[in-house]
DNA sequence: CGCTTGCTACTTGTACACAAGTACGCTAGG
DNA sequence: CCTAGCGTACTTGTGTACAAGTAGCAAGCG
């Protein structure tokens, strides 16, 4: 019974100050409680996290790196708007690597990961019907990761990761619109993709888990009609101008 | 005159200290100056720089991010060795990405842009006959990053670019046994690679993409065999322990 | 002789003070 | 009323002192 509360407590409590930092002012963009393009103040993150100035640095470089935000040296940090390019680019990248992986797995996969990664498409399809969304997403990360481990490549995952969150954002944006994307038909193409990963067809597989990845590319065109401000610097700027008076937008 | 000796400064000069500070070390880690498996203190990295502990940490802090460097909190910090399973995850996730890079050039390439790759290819010639390799080189990349150009997704260069440096590292390891690679019929690829986009084949240029990078692929092998000291901790220890006492190896 | 225990010197992690530079707003002048 | 100029308050970049923790060695004990 504390053992839960304990796990819970970690996720805020576990690791260097940096990386708890990171974690926070990660996940509060990618939820959209920092909006795109505006300004993040050092001083106020270390308020609001309770760490000093040089945990926040760090976090801040490496959110910077992958493209998250914007470092403006003297003047400031903003939160990188949503880009469309970078959207189908990020795809690109995605589709191309699990593509790839795709092909490479089913020359590899045995009888035995074959039964393995049936169950856990059982295991996706009871979250769905469960309406467990939050536990379908970390099922449908972990089914990828395992075919990049049964291809021979685990660490691709992390060159799949860099570029994910910026197709992660889009589907957050959506979250707030309150429409529900629907979950069944992915469950159904990871039951496919197995079935023909079985009979060894890399070519067959490659195309399947293209036109899997390919399903949310609608979703920038979507996301930009609906919240255009998500998409740009906030009016009356052009670029990295006035970076003081960026509340919250 | 003084332009190029300008051009030459500005590769130590230009930038924040954290900048030059990550150059200096990851030139340093990638020529073998600093040996796979040694130590690096950053105390001493201060003194060789002559910048304060707070960019260097930066500094190494990205290179532990892309996996040149591993930081033991409270030990110490070490280059990575090489390591062979990286080296086949890393060319996996190039000859992925840039397979499929050529294969949207050749849809979307205009008469235009083959003639400016074949000018690029002329100039790669020059260079070989010269026996310039490191303007080859230069020249190389240039090549590449111009196909993503034209395939539409510029920034894809960026996630070849993390993977890359765990090839070059191998590279490095055979410049110090002076065997030269020959690099005329690399020329020669590029040339016929150019050829068959112009025809518009897509999946004929992904396939001599795919032949082209895999090249590459014997080096991990032979450097291990002949080097094999590059890819392990020093002797007496397995894994993070011992780090105190490693200063050239 | 082998083992334990404590000390010392080193490592990285964090906090804080200061330096360099920028944007905004006020004020004085036209 | 408008505009130019300056000052203030803010930003990030850097240097440095201190905190927390680890490895290695040496001395003392069984």
């Amino acid at each position: 019974m504390t053992f839960s509360a304990l796990s819970l407590v970690r996720a805020d409590d576990v690791g260097s100050a940096a990386e708890r930092a990171y974690k926070l002012i990660r996940q509060a963009i990618l939820d959209l409680t920092f909006l795109p393009g505006s300004a993040l103040s050092e001083t106020a993150l270390v308020e609001q996290i309770g760490v000093s100035r040089t945990p926040i640095r760090q976090a801040l470089q490496r959110l910077e790196h992958e493209q998250l935000v914007r470092i403006f040296p003297q003047r400031g940090t903003t939160v990188a708007p949503l880009d469309i390019a970078g959207f189908r680019e990020a795809l690109f990248t995605r589709v191309a690597l699990e593509a790839a992986v795709a092909a490479e797995a089913a020359r590899r996969i045995t009888p035995q990961q074959c039964k393995e990664l049936a169950l856990e498409v059982q295991a996706q399809e009871r979250a769905v019907t469960q309406g467990d969304d939050d536990a379908f997403f970390r099922l449908n990360e972990v089914f990828h990761r395992r075919l990049m481990a049964i291809a021979g490549v685990p660490n691709v995952w992390s060159a799949v990761d860099a570029v994910k969150v910026h197709l992660d954002r889009f589907r957050a944006g959506h979250l707030g619109l309150n429409e529900r994307y629907p979950l069944e038909p992915v469950v159904e193409e990871h039951a496919a993709l197995v079935e023909t990963l079985s009979r060894g067809d890399g070519s067959a597989a490659a195309g399947q888990m293209r036109a899997h990845i390919e399903k949310v590319a609608p979703r920038a065109e979507l996301l930009h009609a609906q919240r255009p401000e998500l998409f740009s610097w906030p009016p009356g700027l052009i670029g990295p101008a006035r970076l003081r008076s960026l509340p919250n937008r």
